[in-house]
RNA sequence: GGCCCUAUCGUCUAGCGGUCUAGGACGUGGCCCUUUCAAGGCCAAAACACGGGUUCGAGUCCCGUUAGGGUCACCA
């Protein structure tokens, strides 16, 4: 095979590898104008292939994509990557809505709703499948400059290939005398075409490449990359779309994208996008290639991946029941750590005000942290109203725990008092972590967790002698719930002391002998007898919650208990 | 292995040549408050990977070593 290419050449080839394509670039260029929008207005965009999983490194990437464009003026865009179709999940798009909507990311552009379905933004079609005659229009322009090929190797000559390669300890890849098609003839691809193969369509890289591809990213700062050399794959044979590679160019070019926030593991293929944009005379984005999250494995650390870990799924936290606020939270924190400060300063103000900037964000892998996670829902859930907190916990029992959504709703005001216990004074408690952990902190004010709880654990009664334990729960039955908790404490003090405890902890320390326990030793056994629980919130508004009907009930069952455990 | 990215308390990080005997938060420990718990307040332990340079001066700049991570598909 001789090298002989020429423009005629060139434009032959282009002929005949797509003859029924008569747009060009520039057709496309005008049809998709740039956009009327104010000055340093960024245009950003998730572009997830449909493959069944949403990560929840993509819902951080949105988030930062989405909050940097509206920050700016700009416009998020929802592009859907569906150039594989052996890869493709029947509902995934369905579910990328969803989880974008969730998580208050919807899109400016792209499918914005699902049921019914609209497509939004006049940059459409927003679906890669829908795409094809742009992708060719380009692909027929480089192979009339020169800029591409068609190739035509097998799966088992391109393996071959790479043995070879290996064998010789040279860099693998499809690249310079590698390259087979590279120079073909005219008569061969012709031929080659007549037998009914199809190609793909390969870039002709330079080679040997000696460039630097150079750019500024926005998290990484500036980069000098060796220039790209492999004849990467611009069309595939099987349906004739896109790879990734052109795709990105094409469509960011022609959705007027100009700031490209990415996972870092496209760093290594950047020289390439930087070459593509290069040969289709067109502006290259700002990228910003954003950090994976990532865990501890053992010793060593490794990004979150959705076969091992379930917290790299964002089902994983909808089936938590995290409030979707703390999730958004947890992740600003992860981008722009000074978030939290922020936080601090605006305990009240919507998070959206937090102004997320690219710059801030680390070059390193993050570790996942669910205990900070935790801690920082937490601190939400405090600031919801009672109400709030019914709804959520309603909304999620109704797709994760079916029997608690009939357990809140059995006494609806009952269930708004239970979740208004120290909610509205100066500290609210901070023990509900999230809706799943409902359960756990408020189980003890609904008679059926109780009943189970019981039934499990038995009472777990301080060593305190059952004779007091019995006069103890006595003396609850009698409670007043008209009595102020000042005068309820006091009361109780005294009683404490007539029973032989000691009136507080510093007295009992003093001579521990004297006593039959404290004060708090007391109020523990009330305590356990009303809840099965070492723990609760405060006893007096516990008391005032159940009622004094259901204070009765338990004390007496309580008594119940230790009467059957003492004989 | 090639190329690339990264390296400050356990974790997330602040730090952009002197103000660093390195700051904050989460977590941990202690104390206080207290009817338990949670919260809150106070206090504490806890880090510049290593080695060379440059400089009057380096956590901060340069080089190397080491260690992590990413990537090398007709997948994105």
């Amino acid at each position: 095979m001789r090298r002989k290419h020429n423009m005629t050449d060139h434009q032959a080839l282009a002929a005949l590898l797509f003859p029924d394509v008569t747009t060009t670039p520039r057709d496309w260029l005008e049809r998709y104008p740039p956009r009327p929008l104010p000055e340093g207005a960024q245009v950003t965009r998730f572009a997830p292939s449909p493959t069944g999983f949403v990560h929840i490194g993509s819902i951080m990437a949105s988030l930062v994509s989405r909050r940097v464009a509206h920050q700016t003026g700009g416009v998020f865009i929802l592009r859907i990557e569906d150039t594989d179709k052996k890869r493709e999940q029947d509902g995934s798009v369905e579910m990328i809505v969803r989880s974008l909507l969730n998580f208050d990311l919807a899109p400016d552009e792209g499918i914005i709703s699902i049921d019914p379905e609209v497509e939004a933004g006049s940059y459409a079609p927003y679906t890669q499948s829908e795409r094809g005659e742009m992708y060719w229009a380009f692909a027929k322009y480089l192979v009339e400059k020169g800029l591409a090929y068609p190739a035509f190797d097998t799966e088992a000559e391109l393996d071959q290939t790479r043995k070879l390669q290996e064998a010789q300890r040279v860099k693998p890849g499809y690249y310079g005398r590698w390259a087979r098609w590279r120079d073909a003839s005219l008569d061969d691809v012709q031929a080659r075409l007549a037998a009914g193969e199809q190609p793909v369509i390969r870039v002709r890289a330079p080679f040997p490449a000696e460039g630097r591809a150079k750019f500024v990213d926005a998290i990484k700062g500036p980069l000098d990359l060796p220039e790209n050399d492999q004849d990467a794959v611009l069309l595939k044979s099987s349906n004739r779309l896109p790879t990734y590679h052109f795709a990105h160019v094409v469509d960011d070019t022609l959705m007027r994208v100009n700031l490209v926030i990415r996972g870092d593991e496209w760093l290594p293929s950047a020289p390439l996008h930087v070459q593509l944009f290069d040969f289709i005379d067109q502006p290259l984005p700002t990228y910003a290639h954003v950090a994976p999250i990532a865990k501890m494995d053992g010793s060593s650390k490794r990004k979150i991946s959705k076969r091992k870990d379930p917290e790299a799924n964002v089902a994983y936290y909808y089936e938590q029941g995290y409030p979707v606020q703390a999730v958004t939270e947890y992740l600003l924190n992860l981008a722009n750590s000074d978030f939290y400060d922020w936080r601090k300063a605006n305990p009240t103000a919507p998070n959206s005000e937090f102004e997320v900037k690219l710059d801030r964000m680390g070059v390193a892998s993050p570790l996942f942290d669910p205990v900070k996670l935790n801690d920082i829902s937490k601190d939400i859930i405090a600031t919801y109203t009672a109400e709030q907190v019914f709804d959520y916990a309603i909304n999620w029992a109704g797709q994760y725990n079916p029997r608690l959504v009939a357990i809140l709703n059995l006494d609806r005001a009952y269930s708004l008092k239970v979740f208004n216990v120290e909610r509205t004074g100066e500290a609210p408690r901070k023990d509900i972590v999230n809706w799943s952990d409902i359960e756990r902190a408020c189980g003890l004010f609904f008679d059926d967790l109780f009943n189970e709880a019981i039934a499990a654990n038995g009472y777990p009664f301080p060593n305190v002698e059952a004779a007091a334990i019995e006069k103890i729960l006595g003396r609850g039955m009698s409670f007043d719930p008209a009595q102020p908790k000042e005068e309820w404490l006091a009361a109780m003090r005294a009683y404490a002391e007539e029973l032989g405890f000691a009136r507080d902890v510093k007295t009992f320390k003093k001579d521990p002998t004297a006593f039959k326990g404290h004060f708090g030793d007391m109020m523990m056994v009330l305590r356990v007898g009303l809840s099965g629980k070492t723990n609760t919130p405060d006893l007096y508004e516990m008391q005032q919650t159940l009622g004094v009907d259901r204070v009765q009930q338990r004390l007496k069952r309580a008594a119940e208990y230790v009467r059957e455990r003492a004989l």
